[in-house]
DNA sequence: CTAGGACCTCGACATTTGTAGAGGTCAAGG
DNA sequence: CCTTGACCTCTACAAATGTCGAGGTCCTAG
């Protein structure tokens, strides 16, 4: 138990890629297997073959997953999900997520302010929402 | 029993029926007619019937689309906006929509902040996201 | 009275987001 | 060798979110 988690930063790392298989990235972020396929197949997910045709995928794949369901709370699809993490390079570093995080978040926070103001007229406006987006 | 049960088409201003059709608050609204046939019957509008089956609207009904459409955009769904809209009175007016407002934003809020929660993990974890196992 | 427009219901279809099963492959172990 | 488990592909189905068309009703105009 507890085995070293192996530092890979610069240096040679030439190690075994860290290639989890299906059933390892299922259970790490507590969805169907199938659910992982779906999401690989729809881009939130890159993923290799080896040789035997199966799927591998790096250590980032259950973050993604994890990352990718509560940015569907958030009002994101799942393509533009797939968009936004095809722009991560494999086994991102804390670098490569900051970037995404940033649209995530912002892009989230201007779809709130959006549904405040138009909820702040309605409050506000002596009648109704007759002003909200016309005349 | 004077002229006022006389429907009137082009809204006459003062204490007209608040009675919309269907066509008008499509039109309002900026959404086909089917769309707010299926929003009425999915608990996001109130409606009533008139003497020919013909569904009515009150003035709240294209606000409540609009609000429906940026609610979606910040990840409830429709049922989850009907439930929340159920609790509204017909032609609610702006303190009605205030206690709304507080509950679809602040539950807006609620979900960016896991979203970060979760990003900045990933952004400040030397490593990656092992420790992400909450929600 | 007839024509038209606006509505109605109901069922089909389309897309998104998954889930489930059938049937095939591959590698390891008894 | 044969079985088993994990995977693979492909197809089907399911729920959510709409959209469209067919066929029918009703009201108002001409």
């Amino acid at each position: 138990m507890s085995s070293d988690t192996t530092p890979r930063r610069d240096g040679s790392n030439s190690a075994a890629p860290p290639a989890r298989s299906i059933g390892e990235v299922a259970e790490e972020a507590g969805v169907p297997v199938t659910a992982v396929r779906f999401y690989a197949d729809h881009g939130v997910l890159a993923a290799t073959r080896d040789g035997g045709n199966r799927r591998r995928f790096d250590d980032s794949a259950s973050c993604r997953i994890r990352v990718a369901k509560l940015a569907q709370r958030v009002g994101l699809t799942v393509r533009e999900i797939g968009d936004l993490f095809g722009t991560l390079p494999p086994d991102p570093d804390p670098e490569d997520w900051r970037a995404v995080a940033e649209t995530l978040v912002s892009d989230a926070e201007q779809r709130v302010a959006d549904l405040r103001r138009c909820l702040d007229q309605l409050e506000s406006g002596g009648k109704l929402c007759e002003a909200v987006d016309r005349l």
